[in-house]
DNA sequence: TCCACATTTCCAAATTTGTTGAAATATCGT
DNA sequence: ACGATATTTCAACAAATTTGGAAATGTGGA
């Protein structure tokens, strides 16, 4: 996953609604919702709703499939992991050795912490 | 953490500029950098770049620290962890049974793609 | 064919974001 | 104390996002 499908994501993830969608939309796994329902469960205009399930079908955070006049939405599990990846990962490198998730998730990244930090400012 | 606190990292996240930034500051962890070095190393106005580190200290995630008349800048590896956390719940909860993050970067979720999706919408 | 319904597209207004240059604040070195 | 430097704050502006209503599109049922 490169950076710039990254930033889509995280665009999608950055607005409360999408967000809501989003998580409705895992809890719904693996049936999906129908779009009109999707806008009676959060109270969105359904016009508005359409703009966010475009914006976040283009950043392939969610898949359609069309039935009869209905729309039905899922997310994109998939996707997701790969952003948790780009983001452990991000989170990882460059500090010494070998940082595996479970000393992320530990709170405190040993080794990474108390060297001696001298400024390499130019001034 | 809270929908909200996502939103809000999601948000920094969801820029280019500071997506930037706070990937530099990981390589550059423990030491961090100062601003004015930032601002070079990335080629954005010394203004421009006080809004967006703003933005990302208010969301937590970065740490500021003065130092004399610089002020340093770290990745707050800490909540990015927890993100990393609340991704992972979001992107498994309300799926059957205990999906494990390893079930999940391994790609394809077990039980989760093969039922027989009806429909439960209203009209 | 005609009507009802689900959803999207279009459009204009409201809101939010991001950028810039200038001025303000604060710290250092002399 | 003074001048130079680092960074922020401020104000104005440009640009992008979000919203909701009306109209268009497409599907299904009678």
């Amino acid at each position: 996953m490169d950076e710039k499908a990254a930033v889509a994501v995280f665009e999608c993830l950055s607005s409360g609604v999408r967000l809501g969608v989003f998580r409705l939309l895992v809890k719904a796994e693996p049936v999906g919702i129908v779009a009109g329902d999707i806008a009676t469960a959060l109270d969105i205009a359904p016009s508005s709703l359409s703009f966010h399930l475009r914006t976040m079908t283009q950043a392939g955070l969610l898949r359609v499939e069309q039935e009869g006049r209905f729309l039905r939405y899922r997310a994109n599990l998939g996707l997701m992991s790969e952003v948790v990846g780009f983001l452990t990962e991000n989170c990882c490198s460059g500090v010494a050795g070998g940082c595996r998730d479970a000393d992320i998730l530990s709170g405190r990244i040993p080794g990474c912490g108390s060297s001696n930090p001298a400024r390499e400012s130019k001034a």
